[in-house]
RNA sequence: GUGAGCGUAGUUCAAUCGGUUAGAGCACUGGACUGUGGCUCCAGAUGUUGGGGGUUCGAGUCCCCUCGCUCACCCCA
C-alpha cells in the first residue's frame, strides 16, 4: 500500500507485543539461570566459511538460504542463520577447553534466512539457543531437553511432542545408510522425485519426507537403533533411560534425521499443534564432531535452539499468560499552562523516586486526559489546576476506585508511595 | 525458487448484473458534562479502492502486467 515498508519476511515488534516479548526472554533467562547456563553475546554475522563448514555446504540452509556478502575488505560474511556454529567458534577462540567442562551457555538475537515467508517463518526470526559444550555424557543430552521443557512448560505451553532419535555416529552410520539404501533401492518405484536423487547423496532424509507415498515406505523402514554401534546404542539408551527417570514423556521417531557427519547420536524436536505446518517450537541434538568440522580439536556437544516467533505464537492461540502488562502508577493531568509547569515538576520528583509517571503535553481538556489516563491503565491520576495552585495541594484520583483526595504538594511523593503500596499488598 | 488465494479509511469489513457522491463498526478527536476516565448519546476527521495499462458511455467490480500480503511445497525455529 505504501511505499514505506520494512523488507519482504522481517517485521517490527510494536508495543502491544514487546512487553510479551519481553516476558519470553525474561523465563528462559531464568530457566537457564536454574540450569546453569550462562548468557553470553555473540556477533550477528560471521565469516561465510564458518557456516558453511558447520552446518554442512551442501544443506538448503548454506546452498540457497544464507543472506551472505562481501564487505568493504572483500571479505565474505554471512548474516547468521542459526548460532550453534558461533557458539562453539566462541568456545574454540576463547579456549574455553581449559575451564570446568562442560561449559554450558546460552544466547538470544535475530537470526537470518532468505526463504519465503509463511505462518511460523521469516526472513528474520529470533531463537534462543543453549549449548552444553566439552561433555560426552549422555546426561547433557538429557539435561538440554528437560531444560526446553521446562521452559515449555513455566511458558504454559501445553500439547506438544518431543521427538527424539538417535543419528548415530560416523562408526556405525554408514552401514545404516547402507541398510537404508538397500531398503529403498528396492522401493525406488515408489519414491517421489526428490527422494529418488537422495538415495545417492543421502539415503537418511528420504525419512524426512513429507509426501504421503514416500512415507508409506519410510514407515517400514529398518529403524536406526538396530544398526547403532555398542557405544551409540549405550548413549541411546541412557539418554532415554535419564528421561524416563524423570517422567518426561516423548515418542521415538526413527524419522528424525539430521544429514550431516558432524551430528552423532540424539537427535530431538519438539512440534506444537498449534502451529500450520511449520510445527516446530524447538530442534536440538548432540554435535560430537561439529568442533572438527570447523577446524578445531575434537570438543563434544548438545544443544538446542528454539524459535521465540513460534513459541509466542502457540502461547498467543493458547492464551497463555506473559505475565502483567506494563502500566505506570501515575498520570499527571494539568488544567492550565502554569499547572502544566507544576506537574511537570511533580512527575520528575515521582519518577526520582521510582514512581512511573507519565502526562500530556498537548494542552487538551481534563477529560481527555483523564481518558487518557485511562487508557494508560494508570493506578493514579494526579490532577493539578488553579485551585490546587492556589492550595499548594495535588488531587489525587484512584482510577479504580474513583475515590480522590487533595494532598500537599510537599509531601506529595510520600503520600503516593504509601497508596500505591497499600495498593499492592 | 515453484504453486494457489487475497489486496477497499488507522483497523475489521460492506458496496446488487459493471451504474452516477465508495459506506459501517471499532479506534481516534471534540462536545453533551465551562475542573473528572470506563457507560451512553451527538458531531468531526481520515481513502491515489496497492501501482500501471486495457475493455466500456461508465471499473472498487472484467482482462493483462507489476508490486505486496497470506498460505502451501522445498527446508527448517
Amino acid at each position: 500500500m505504501s511505499e514505506i515498508s520494512a523488507p519482504k519476511g522481517v517485521r517490527d515488534i510494536l508495543p502491544e507485543e514487546s512487553w510479551k516479548w519481553a516476558y519470553v526472554f525474561r523465563v528462559f533467562r531464568e530457566t537457564a539461570e536454574d540450569f546453569g547456563y550462562s548468557e553470553v553475546h555473540l556477533p550477528i554475522f560471521e565469516h561465510t566459511e564458518l557456516f558453511a563448514r558447520g552446518i554442512g555446504d551442501t544443506t538448503d540452509v548454506v546452498e540457497k538460504e544464507m543472506y551472505t556478502f562481501l564487505d568493504k575488505g572483500e571479505r565474505s560474511i554471512t548474516l547468521r542463520p542459526e548460532a550453534t556454529a558461533s557458539m562453539v567458534r566462541s568456545y574454540l577462540e576463547h579456549r574455553m577447553g581449559a575451564l570446568p567442562q562442560p561449559v554450558k551457555m546460552w544466547c538470544t538475537g535475530p537470526m537470518f534466512r532468505y526463504e519465503r515467508p509463511q505462518k511460523g517463518r521469516f526472513r528474520q526470526f529470533w531463537q534462543v539457543d543453549f549449548e552444553s559444550l566439552g561433555s560426552p555424557h549422555p546426561y547433557a543430552d538429557v539435561e538440554i531437553i528437560s531444560l526446553s521443557l521446562e521452559a515449555f512448560r513455566r511458558l504454559g505451553l501445553s500439547h506438544l511432542e518431543v521427538l527424539i532419535n538417535s543419528v548415530g555416529c560416523p562408526e556405525c552410520r554408514p552401514a545404516y545408510r547402507k541398510t537404508l539404501s538397500d531398503y529403498f533401492s528396492s522401493r525406488i518405484d515408489e519414491l517421489c522425485e526428490t527422494c529418488r536423487s537422495r538415495l545417492e547423496r543421502n539415503p537418511l532424509r528420504i525419512l524426512d519426507c513429507k509426501r504421503e507415498s514416500c512415507r508409506s515406505v519410510t514407515e517400514d523402514a529398518p529403524a536406526v537403533y538396530e544398526s547403532l554401534c555398542g557405544e551409540c546404542r549405550d548413549h541411546f539408551d541412557m539418554v532415554r533411560a535419564g528421561l524416563d527417570g524423570t517422567g518426561t514423556p516423548y515418542r521415538l521417531d526413527k524419522r528424525l534425521v539430521r544429514g550431516l557427519d558432524y551430528y552423532t547420536k540424539t537427535a530431538y524436536e519438539v512440534l506444537s499443534g498449534a502451529l500450520g505446518s511449520q510445527n516446530a517450537v524447538c530442534g536440538g541434538g548432540r554435535y560430537d564432531n561439529l568442533a572438527e568440522a570447523i577446524g578445531g580439536p575434537h570438543v563434544p556437544g548438545v544443544g538446542f535452539a528454539a524459535g521465540v516467533d513460534r513459541i509466542l505464537m502457540v502461547m498467543e492461540q493458547q492464551e497463555c499468560s506473559f505475565g502483567t502488562e506494563p502500566s505506570i502508577d501515575v498520570y499527571g493531568v494539568a488544567l492550565d499552562r502554569d499547572s502544566r509547569a507544576g506537574i511537570l515538576h511533580i512527575l520528575d520528583l515521582f519518577r526520582r523516586n521510582g514512581i512511573s509517571a507519565d502526562m500530556d503535553f498537548g494542552g487538551r481538556s481534563m477529560k481527555a486526559q483523564m481518558k487518557s489516563a485511562s487508557a494508560r491503565k494508570a493506578r493514579l491520576a494526579c490532577i493539578l489546576g488553579e485551585s490546587e495552585l492556589e492550595r499548594g495541594t495535588v488531587t489525587v484520583k484512584d482510577l479504580d476506585s474513583g475515590e480522590q483526595k487533595e494532598i500537599s504538594a510537599d509531601s506529595i511523593v510520600e503520600e503516593v508511595q504509601k497508596i500505591l503500596s497499600a495498593v499492592k499488598d
